[in-house]
DNA sequence: ACAGCCATGTAACTCGTTACATGATTAC
DNA sequence: GTAATCATGTAACGAGTTACATGGCTGT
């Protein structure tokens, strides 16, 4: 029983069980943009697919082809076993620890080589993205809002947005330090 | 020229790039475990020896066979070409947004499907971890000390090393105010 | 003598990506 | 009418992992 699956299987899994709506791969997408994309990757569109079709010959989701007009979109729903699959998964597996592929940080380890400007430009732009990030995040945190309290659906998902925020926030000045000390010694 | 290589295969040109050395597969997994892992990710050693392999043929690292007892033991250097694909590299190409796959964010985000003590369990076992984190870094970054001023040869590296345990620090805090919001609302 | 570390590699496999291909629907 | 968006897939490929295989060296 326990399907050995990939953690991107059962993200769309959680995706799924989260608002207990019926969506297309494209709309799973949609979701993955705006909220997956900050703590987990965003699969690629095929990735989704290919998954999708995975879950749904395990039985963990299930597919319903609707005509659309001339054409047929295919929606998948959570099933009871997809339920099941991924408590069991939340409850058996433990988490290990988050992977970080720190780009920034990568090249500001070997700093030594190449232009120290250029070094300094990649921090500023790195403070900015992070901002950026923290805006589209926040628009996901307001929409959360009013139904964000314990016990709500959305209490969960807004710890992570908050969570989100300030690992933002706190990326940003990390990145101000090191420019500072790069600038001032 | 701009060899299109994996961006491990220039962290592992990195380490060799830092002091200088000659270093053998072996030496340079332990030097990925100690440092590369906090901020990239460590990589398997058959990925260090098939890298290596590849850096070779490429003339971006020097092997230099030499017998060690009854064994021959492999040690490589980075050449002239390869610091060359290594500035390069850091001049030509975009660092992108750091990836970050917290599987502890996702748990919590789908904390309501699941045992709510498992979930705080999660995020104390996650605290310690990160706490451990911490202390080992710290002991790397002690190793720095004396060589960590602007102008000398670690003082890139202490930059990281600072960056990384402040991370882990503000990542204890994140994990410790979604415990608080779990236990008292 | 035996465990644990040092050292090197190959093979099979999975995840996930990019590129490719197709076509309907909607908004301007 | 035409561009953007919705929608779905396949194929080729690459990075990186685990498992497997081998054997010397070192400390007890």
């Amino acid at each position: 029983m326990p399907h050995n699956l990939p953690v991107t299987a059962f993200a769309i899994l959680g995706l799924l069980a989260l608002d207990d709506e019926t969506l297309t791969g494209y709309e799973l997408k949609q979701r993955a943009d705006s909220t997956l994309r900050f703590y987990w990757v965003s699969p690629a569109m095929s990735q989704i697919y290919t998954e999708l079709g995975r879950l749904t010959r395990y039985g963990l989701v299930r597919a319903s082809t609707e005509p659309d007009g001339a054409r047929e979109v295919t929606s998948y729903a959570i099933t009871e076993e997809g339920r099941e699959a991924l408590t069991g998964w939340m409850g058996r597996s433990a988490p290990g620890f988050p992977v970080l592929k720190h780009s920034v940080c990568l090249r500001l380890l070997m700093g030594d080589m190449g232009d120290p400007e250029r070094i300094e430009r990649m921090l500023e732009g790195y403070v900015a993205e992070c901002a950026a990030a923290r805006r589209d995040l926040s628009l996901v945190r307001e929409g959360l809002r009013g139904r964000d309290q314990p016990g709500q659906d959305y209490f969960h998902p807004s710890l992570v947005a908050d969570w989100g925020l300030d690992y933002f926030a706190d990326e940003a000045e990390h990145a101000r330090r090191a420019l500072d000390r790069l600038r001032n010694g």
